[in-house]
DNA sequence: GTGCGACATGTTTGCGCAAGCATCATGACT
DNA sequence: AGTCATGATGCTTGCGCAAACATGTCGCAC
């Protein structure tokens, strides 16, 4: 249906027609959709009417920039292709959508450079919020992240200089946790696997965590390092591998992530290696990978979905002027015993 | 013009500051941006310098506006909470992030009023060009994505009329062909587990497939609808058990989706249940879940990835104002054969 | 040395909306 | 009857940037 005072051109709709087919002024839309409280009711359902018949979608990137607001809120994760962060980010969406607030997505890959071009790219459409996944490592992202002038919420981790706000756990504490755990367990030659990039930071916090529980136990560490980058199955078999080879003494081994212990649970199965007779294996994150699949593994469990729920919740709090309880909120960990270890 | 050249309160920074620093107009600040070559190369270096100078990051919100696009691709998913789509929209966020574009998020959960407020959210942001993995119902709904005016690619299926673009495969002939490649495994009593809501289109059309496969065949149906909306391993597991009830003399089981099949597959090893001898079991998606996880279940792969690649590519493409070769692009479908089935 | 074109840069304007204040009507209270 | 509070609506302006056009400045051909 064409407005019969449509201008020649099928332009966009703008307030000032549903302004016009509604008998009011463009302010008075402005304000059915923002205020409606303030509209008396029989203008506000003419708009509505006329809104509803022109079917009207404002524009939101007007509004944005009029109102220095973007209702978007940034979520920016390394990476999509393990779908550890998935839950983070559905439930971050709830919590924000919720609130009437917009997901937008960035993934930062892997390296600095893309690193910062991706924040420029986030920070560009000024979020009035912004939740990380990973910690931004140059010293210019660090200065524009804080120079933005939003909430943000660090998570997955419990990092010494929170940049603001932090939904996470310790990493270190977690991973002694689960060393002493195997050791409660009646393990008494435990190994650990761990990333050997430096970019997997919270991969080494587990391992220092491990370490420290060794050191309290006057146990010997044994460990054994990743190949590549990326923690896969085959990663975890080939560090099965490794640890029968280098430490045959060794009667539990813990993985500094789920990817790792599954594919290190497989190849024991295929070795013909008894878990957890002969081996116990735990692994990291309790990722539904695993439980599913009938894996029954022995792992730590993270509440990755609070985790993003959390951040969501603190963040529309900030952005409303509240200032949320905690700045940090350690939401812990917890290990879960099944039939690995 | 009311701003003096004074920062004094500590507004954010804009062109005109960069430009000032370097001694230039705001548009030649703006020019070096978008069309650097369009700049004198000392010119050029003068205003990167005061960009660095400064940590200036422009207003993507502002430049939208003037410049009427926004760089924004949304991808609109019915949920997060299983992670089917994780790798659609990893591929789609590579491909976009590639082209400059950035992610907009929307997830519509499963009521149909959401729908249509996502929608509004979703298109009041003005994107480029949108993805879609979940058909929209709602006659409003289409009415609004049509007005939008840009380019939009619909996934996962072949919708019979779809509204622009498409990157999927026939879940009919994907459904046939799964009970086929079954039959010629040699199972010749062939059951189907399928979902019960309407909601679940793309489930529905397996289960159609099947069905024709059965007719081909001259075999009799034999079908097991879930009880509830969304399929889990739980519902898996009832459904294998409904099916030892109801079709005592099934030789073979296939599901509407890899996580139907997980469940009934766990659930016949505790019931001690023989797979395949007994049973034969077969998923559809070959998801991540499950073939890490040692389940080795044969299934129906979906190049979920590719699906978010090409969807990318072509919103890419046409947003760059080409006309990508096939707006229909059947990705297909693969049997994979594993101990299951 | 004049003219013309190619390039570099500046000026003006408006994208569509919301903040802030102005205006107007109505009714309650003194 | 006069005053003022209250509520409903309108008017003006500017958010920060990019498109379109205008201007300036060279160099080169003849």
């Amino acid at each position: 249906m064409v407005n019969a005072k449509t201008p020649d051109g099928d332009r966009r709709l703008r307030m000032d027609d549903v302004a016009e087919l509604a008998g009011v002024s463009q302010m008075t839309v402005s304000r059915a959709l923002r205020t409606p409280e303030k509209v008396a009711p029989e203008t506000r359902a003419r708009i509505e009417a006329a809104m509803a018949q022109l079917d009207y979608v404002p524009d939101l990137v007007a509004g944005s920039l009029a109102a220095r607001r973007s209702g978007l809120i940034a979520a920016v994760v390394s990476t999509f292709e393990n779908a550890i962060f998935a839950p983070t980010i559905a439930g971050l969406t709830e919590a924000a959508e919720a609130a009437g607030f917009t997901i937008l997505l960035g993934s930062s890959g892997y390296s600095e450079t893309d690193e910062e071009r991706l924040l420029r790219a986030i920070l560009g459409r000024r979020p009035d919020g912004v939740m990380l996944t990973d910690a931004f490592h140059t010293p210019r992202a660090r200065r524009l992240l804080a120079a933005a002038g939003v909430p943000i919420v660090e998570t997955w981790d419990l990092p010494a200089e929170p940049v603001d706000m932090v939904v996470g756990f310790s990493n270190v504490d977690a991973g002694r946790a689960m060393a002493l755990a195997l050791h409660g367990f009646g393990y008494r030659r435990i190994a650990f696997v761990a990333p050997s990039s430096e970019r997997d930071r919270r991969g080494l916090k587990r391992l220092e965590g491990y370490r420290r529980a060794m050191d309290e136990l006057g146990a010997p560490r044994r460990e054994i390092r990743l190949h590549g980058p990326v923690a896969t199955l085959e990663e975890g078999a080939a560090a099965l591998a490794s640890l029968l080879d280098r430490h045959p003494g060794a009667d539990a081994v813990a993985c500094s992530v789920d990817t790792l212990a599954a594919g290190a649970l497989l190849e024991a199965r295929r070795r013909g290696v008894d878990v957890p007779g002969r081996l116990g294996i735990a692994g990291f994150g309790d990722f539904a990978l695993a439980q599913p699949a009938g894996l029954d593994m022995t792992t730590m469990r993270i509440a990755g979905r609070n985790i993003g729920a959390e951040a969501g919740a603190m963040l529309v709090k900030r952005i409303a002027g509240e200032t949320p309880d905690p700045a940090v909120f350690d939401i812990g960990y917890e290990v879960v015993r099944r039939s690995s270890a």
